[in-house]
DNA sequence: ATAAATTTGTTATATTATAACAATGCGTAA
DNA sequence: TTACGCATTGTTATAATATAACAAATTTAT
């Protein structure tokens, strides 16, 4: 049988501990060095943990930085459909959840027709702090 | 002086010439490899002339593939605002220029009241010929 | 309990990208 | 013209990101 969906291994509960508790995007090497105490030795281990931690939406990958965050959203189990505001001078990242974009682009449908089941928006800018 | 903003180097023209001349996207390593008979030998010099292709907006990178396309919009000057829809079986990837989309997107703001100067979206899904 | 299947650990290596410095070209002011 | 400063290009080396392949351990099915 397959992985049981809600439980979660002692490593990926480890990786996924070091993620949540990070204020930025952590990346994969840094999640190794920082959890090689408790017992996680390769990137194959932080790797599968990421992998699966995406895929239940505890986690989201920010394309443009190869780095994870936390999803923020509670009731998130999927990871479908994400957007994210990514300040380009402090690098921080935040989780943008806004039912009327999700519901826009979930319904985007193109010109030739394709229709998509997952999208991953990132939006670059100054945050407030930043433009001051 | 810094260099002329419409005029690109032998290495660009190279580049952009593969680029533009292939289906799919392409692998920086991919290029450097089919580009080896016309004198580019180093990483370096695929990756300088990607980036300065990139801010010409003459091509785009896809994060999730680490690939890069040709800008299939002529008129397309500048790279921050793109989107494009990706085939998950034959990874065929297209640009899509929608402009009810565009200003959608270019015009969003969030909670925080940032206000973005780029984006890039990703769609995923079956293009028409692997959904059959 | 034992075989089959899945998950985890481990080693090695592939892939993607950049740092650092040398060589070359190019504009300009003496 | 030449020599100086500065930007671009070439080159070597290495950093950073990610996965293949297989062994060991654990779980599941019978």
């Amino acid at each position: 049988m397959t992985q049981k969906i809600d439980f979660l291994s002692k490593n990926q509960q480890i990786v996924l501990e070091i993620i949540e508790k990070a204020k930025e995007p952590l990346k994969a090497y840094s999640i190794l060095f920082s959890v090689q105490k408790r017992g996680i030795k390769a990137p194959p281990q932080v790797y599968r943990a990421l992998d699966r931690l995406i895929k239940l939406g505890k986690i989201h990958k920010i394309e443009s930085k190869n780095a994870f965050v936390a999803c923020k959203n509670d009731s998130c189990t999927i990871s479908n459909a994400t957007a994210f505001s990514i300040c380009d001078s402090c690098e921080m990242v935040t989780e943008i959840s806004n039912p009327k974009l999700s519901k826009y682009l979930a319904n985007f449908q193109d010109e030739t027709g394709m229709r998509y089941n997952k999208y991953n928006l990132e939006f670059f800018g100054l945050c407030k702090k930043c433009k001051k």
